[in-house]
DNA sequence: TAAACCTATGTATTCGTAGTCACATGAAAA
DNA sequence: TTTTCATGTGACTACGAATACATAGGTTTA
């Protein structure tokens, strides 16, 4: 398809005839216009159709109002949730910037062609990187190299903006405990991503404050298939099982309302449950309580601190981002009975 | 941070005491440099840290090598899963195209203001779009106007390209049938997306092929909170209940799984149940069969379309992107008692 | 042995936009 | 009235890379 060439500033003052810096200084809002003049030039590129040629701009200004998102997760990776993707473009939008991605596996990292050609011909104004994994001494060169404004998500690496996953698992535990709980579990990993410890770290320390034992299940290998629901099971059969869980996550959340329901204990009457979670899903058939991981808010952060580097401003350190507190219906007193 | 000038084609020129052209000649693999000094240029420019500017190569040559993905969703929407994003993004980088994302809420649709601003200042090649709601005349004049090589995914949009949501409903009721099944049931919504109007006839096809009674449970309103489990436990208590399940989607069927749990009913051995979904997701403790969204063929297959509208050739329509049918875990053949 | 031709490189120029400086015009200040 | 200044506009040029054309050498061909 032959595109018809797009008009410039050229054609539009060619068509008004004046010259083509007033049209510039005209559509970019310059103060020496007269007022008159910037509504005929809006007029006319209205009417032509212009689209400013932002490589153009990008070339004459040294800006190019564009950053870049580069993460190595797989696709269905979950330590990158999607979502995050839309909220960056948003902030990015906010502040007037285009937002490119990027994804580069795991495996391509050791690749000396493809990384170099990868990062090398963008043109953007910052780069948002998100590592599950650090990523190798030749990546980090070329980070370095590029001479970009840089922050990362969620990363295992130092400055990187993190969730306030030891607030979290106060918070939630926290809550429990108001509602008069006293045998309170975590289910989920213990070690492994620093959110897990952190997250342990925040229901132990809530614990302590009021003086109840901790009941930690240990469940990291979850998702090696076997023993699932049994583990659920088993957990929920004990002779003392706990009256409130505080999940490290919704798919362990929804296998023990799963499991719960199958062995007639309801949700939230017998048991009450809160996790962590990135939206408050009805899927399970209650409004899940959860503590939502602040997505929005940190990408938010994210495109402030390349925007603080840009302007030379010192960059300061981006504390962990709090989560917030939603209600749901799977939280209530502990039963009387026990 | 004042970033230190990226050293240009004339930089590397001056280094070596050559003039830009031939660095440029040299660097883009052009035919008619001598090898010698190709070697001595790319070494040139690896030391020192020479990226190519996109921009200023995108105004010499009029192509931008990026295009654009253009959608209404919101950041939770799953007409238009995430990990399309990964795929479009990887089909774009195989392509050499760099991808830059956008999302204009529906609520913006009518803004005078900001829908031009969105779409004019990109420099891309081509747009890939994705409305789950048709868009608005405005949008529709916008996109038109950009006079950009256009396609569509999943959109309810003449020529978009779709999954064959017909043969992913004939070929799981095939499926269920060929292992035997009499009663097999639709659990969805009848109506809306064509996605379910298409599954729904792909089902009815393929049972009235075998002469098969249908069993159709309308559960259209199931995010409407009400009565989910509810109608899952009447469905699966009804005296004459199905024997197999084709599931709209993957909350549906994990429901369904939740609910055949609390009465006893063992999937796959009770009960089959078949699902289209995005992944074989094991979060449910077992594998479940799926007929797989062809997330990648439709991204590869866009990104194909765009190669052809720009390149001139005649953009032949696509059809639709056939399922992967996954092996999973549950489905057999009926019980034999009944 | 000269004409024709290829190879490797250079010069000039272009893409669309915007910064710098210059130059009119008219109003306010001297 | 002359000077000063603000206002609005235009001419020239640069940003970085690539195209068109030119040219210096060497090689093949008539």
């Amino acid at each position: 398809m032959t595109i018809k060439a797009r008009p410039t500033q050229h054609d539009i003052a060619k068509h008004l005839g004046v010259s083509q810096i007033t049209v510039s200084r005209a559509l970019s809002g310059h103060k020496s216009v007269a007022p008159a003049m910037r509504d005929r030039v809006e007029a006319a590129a209205m009417e032509l159709g212009y689209r400013p040629h932002a490589s153009a701009s990008a070339m004459r200004r040294g800006k190019h109002d564009a950053y870049g998102m580069i993460t190595s997760t797989d696709p269905h990776g979950s330590s990158f949730p999607m979502e995050m993707l839309w909220y960056l473009h948003d902030a990015a939008a906010r502040h007037g910037k285009r937002l490119l991605i990027g994804r580069l596996p795991p495996e391509k990292f050791d690749d000396r062609h493809t990384v170099p050609k990868f990062l090398r011909e963008w043109c953007v104004d910052g780069l948002i990187a998100h590592f599950p994994k650090p990523p190798n001494q030749q990546l980090n060169d070329l980070l370095e190299k590029a001479q970009l404004p840089l922050v990362s998500i969620n990363s295992d690496i130092p400055y990187s903006i993190m969730p306030d996953d030891f607030g979290a698992g106060k918070n939630a535990t926290q809550r429990l405990i108001a509602l008069g709980h006293k045998r309170i579990a975590y289910v989920g990993p213990i070690d492994g991503h620093s959110s897990a410890c952190e997250r342990l770290r925040g229901y132990k320390h809530a614990l302590a404050e009021s003086g109840i034992e901790p009941q930690v299940f240990n469940i990291g290998d979850w998702y090696k298939r076997y023993n699932r629901k049994q583990t659920a099971l088993a957990i929920l059969n004990s002779p003392n099982r706990p009256t409130a869980l505080f999940c490290y996550g919704r798919w362990i959340a929804l296998n023990f309302m799963m499991a719960a329901e199958s062995l007639g204990i309801h949700v939230p009457d017998d048991l009450s449950l809160i996790t962590t979670a990135q939206v408050a899903f009805p899927n399970a058939g209650l409004d899940v309580t959860i503590e939502r991981i602040p997505l929005e808010a940190m990408a938010e952060r994210a495109v402030e601190q390349l925007l603080r580097i840009e302007n030379d401003e010192q960059p300061e350190a981006v504390p962990p981002v709090p989560f917030d507190s939603l209600d749901g219906e799977t939280i209530a007193p502990p039963p009387r009975a026990q």
